[in-house]
DNA sequence: TATGAATGAGGATTCATTCAT
DNA sequence: CATGAATGAATCCTCATTCAT
C-alpha cells in the first residue's frame, strides 16, 4: 500500500470523528428531530453531501453516535468490573465509571435517557439493552455474593436491587444535567453511595 | 338558555375530552414528533379541522394534555398530603399516589419522563416543575422533621433524599413501562418503602 | 298574506341589509382574501350559518355588496346627468357625485380601485365595466358638444378625455384614502376641475 | 476560487432572476392570493424546494419582486431627473420614463397599482412611499421654478399637481393594461402631456 | 472525495361550506 | 330561520436525500 493510502485513510477516520463529535454537540442541544442534517454539517463544518458520504443517513448518524457512546461504556465499565472482588466495591466502581462517563459526554447522555422509549430503531434498542443487561447481570452476582455472605439482606430481589442503583444514579444525573449549575455531580457519589446501602433510616 | 344549548355545551366538553384521550393514546405510542395531527385525528375519529377547533396547534394539544394530567397528579397529591402527620406515612403515600396515576396514565407518563428535558415550551417546563418543586418542598419539611426526632439519619442533605426517592419511584416506573409483562409495578411499592428507608445493607 | 308574513319579510330584508354592511366594513379593512366568512358573521352579530341562508358564497356576498354600490352610484348618476345640459356642467356634477358616493362608501371604494383587475369574477367586471362605458359613454357625448361649440379644443379624442376625468378623479381618491387626515377631498373638487379644463399653463 | 465555484455562483444568480420572472408572470396573472407557490415553481420549472432555497417565503418572493422593480425605475427616474434643468422637460422625461418601465414590466405594475393598499407588510410600503415621495419632492422644486418664472399658473397647490400627473400616467396605464389592445399606450405620452398642461378648454 | 443546489414527499394549518339540531 | 360544530381540500413550508460537477 502506498503511503499515501494510508495518510488518506488516516484523514478519513479523523473527519468521520470530528462529524460525530460535532453531531455530539448539536444532538445533544436540540434533540434528534429538531436538528437538521445541514445543522450538523455545518458544525463540522463539512457539506452534507460529505456526511452522506460517511453515513448512509441521519438515523445512522445518530445510532453510530450513540452506539459509539455505548461501546465506550462498556468498555470502561467490563474493565472495572473485571478486577473487582467484593460486591460493595463494585456497586462504587460501576457509579464512578459511569459519573466520568456523563461528565465527558454530558449532552448526549441526556438523549441516552430521554428518547431511548420512543426513537430508536430496534437494533439500537438492542444494543442499548445488551450493554444493560450484561451490567445487571454481573451485579446480581455480585448482590447474591453478598447476600450469601450475609453483607446484604436477603429480602431484596437483585434484580430490584439493580434497578435500585441504576434510578438512583439515573436521578441524580438528570437532576445535575438539568441544573448543572446547582448541584456538582461529583459530589453525589458519596451520596448516592450512603442512600443504596443504608437508606434514610437512623439505625 | 335552551335545553339544547346545554346538550350542545355537553357534548362539546366530551368531544374535546374524547380528543384529548385519542392524543394520549398515540402521542405516547409514537412520540411527539412521529406522531401527526392526522393520526390523533384518525384515532378520535374526527377530521382534523375539528381538532383545530378544539386546540390551537399540534403544541397546544400536546400541552394541554400533559398540563391535564398534571394537574390530577397535584391535585391528588397535595389531597393526600395533606392529611398525613409523620413523615414515614407522607413517602407512603406519594407513592401511592404516584404508582396509581401511573396506572391510569401509562401512556403519557413515559413521555412526561422522556421529553422533559427537549422539545417543551418554556412555560410547561415551568408547570411541570412547579409541582415538582411544591411536592420538594413539603418532602423537605417532613424530612426535617423525621431529622429532628431521630428517625432520619442527619448525614444527608432533604434535597438530595427527596431526589433519591423520586428517582427509585421514576426507574420502577420505567422499567414497568419498558416491560410490563415482567414486572407488577405494585409489587414494587414495598421494594421502594424498604430500599428508600433501608437500603440493601443487612443490619 | 299575513301580517306576520310581512313582518317576516322585513326583518329579513333588514338582516340583508346589516349583513352586508357587516361586510363592507370588514372588507374594507381587511381585503377580500384576509376576510373569512366568520370575521364578517362576527360584525354582523349572526351565526355563519345565517350569512349563508342569505348569500350563497362568500364570492357571492362580495359580489352583491359591490354590485349594491355601483348601482347606488349608477342612479345617482344617471339621475344628475339626464337634467344637465352644458359640458362643463356635465363634468361637475359627476365629479360632485362621485366624491360624494367615496364619502359615504369609503372603505369599499378602495377595494373597488384596488382588486378590481385580479378578483372579480368576470359578471361583475362586466357590470362595473358596463356603468362605467355607460357614464363614459354619456362623457363622449358632452364632450363632442363641447368640441362642435368651441368650447373645447379639438386635438383630443373624446374617450381619452373620459379617461382622464377618471384618473384624476381616482388619483385625489386615493390619496384621500391612503392619508385621510392630511388631505380634504372636499377641497380638492376645484382643484380637479381647474385642472382638468384649463391644465397647469399660465394663459 | 476555483473556476466551478465562480459558474455555480453565476448559475446560481441566474435561476434567482429566473424564478423572479416566473413570479412576475405568474402574479401578474393571478395576483398574490390566488397564485400559489406551486404555481411559480412550475412556471420557473423547477420544485417548490428550490424557491425556498432563493427565498424563505412567499411574501418574501413577492417582496423581493416588487423592490426590485421599484429600484429599477428608482434608478431610471434619479438618472433622468438628474440631467433636467428646465420644469416642462422634467415633466417629459419623468413621463417617457414611466411608460418605458410599464411596457418592460407590464404585469407586476398592475400589482403595484392594485394591491398597494391592502396586504402589503409595513417594510413594502415605505419602500414604495419613499420613491414616490422622492419623485413628488424633486416635481414640486420644478413646478415651483415654473410658478415662478410664470410658465405655470400660481393658483395651483405643487403637491396637488403631482397627484394630477401621477393620477394622469396611472390612468392610462391602468387604461392599456386592462385593455392592451384597444389603446397604445405610447401614443398617449402626448395627450397626457397636452391634458397635464393645457388641460381641455379651447383657449 | 467534497460540494451544495435541486428535489418532492410529508406534515401543519386554514377556512369556505355543510348540515343536524 | 338560526346555530355552530364538523368537514377536508387546499396550501405553505421543511428537510432528508440525491447527484452533477
Amino acid at each position: 500500500m502506498a503511503p499515501a493510502a494510508n495518510r488518506r485513510e488516516r484523514e478519513r477516520k479523523r473527519h468521520r470523528e470530528e462529524i460525530l463529535e460535532a453531531a455530539e454537540a448539536v444532538f445533544a442541544e436540540k434533540g434528534f428531530h429538531r436538528t437538521t442534517v445541514e445543522d450538523v454539517a455545518a458544525r463540522a463544518e463539512f457539506s452534507v453531501g460529505t456526511l452522506y458520504n460517511f453515513f448512509s443517513s441521519k438515523e445512522e448518524l445518530f445510532t453510530s453516535l450513540i452506539e459509539k457512546r455505548i461501546e465506550q461504556l462498556s468498555t470502561t465499565v467490563t474493565e472495572v468490573l473485571e478486577e473487582v472482588k467484593a460486591p460493595e466495591e463494585a456497586v462504587r466502581v460501576l457509579l464512578r465509571s459511569r459519573i466520568n462517563h456523563a461528565f465527558r459526554h454530558q449532552g448526549i447522555i441526556s438523549l441516552d435517557l430521554l428518547e431511548y422509549l420512543h426513537d430508536h430503531p430496534l437494533k439500537m434498542r438492542q444494543k442499548m439493552g445488551a450493554l444493560r443487561e450484561q451490567i445487571q447481570n454481573r451485579l446480581i452476582e455480585f448482590f447474591r455474593e453478598g447476600m450469601a455472605s450475609g453483607e446484604f439482606r436477603s429480602d431484596l430481589d437483585p434484580f430490584d436491587m439493580t434497578i435500585a442503583l441504576e434510578s438512583l444514579s439515573h436521578g441524580f444525573l438528570f437532576e445535575w444535567l438539568t441544573n448543572p449549575k446547582k448541584v456538582d455531580l461529583r459530589d453525589k457519589y458519596e451520596v448516592i453511595i450512603r442512600l443504596f446501602f443504608d437508606g434514610v433510616r437512623k439505625r
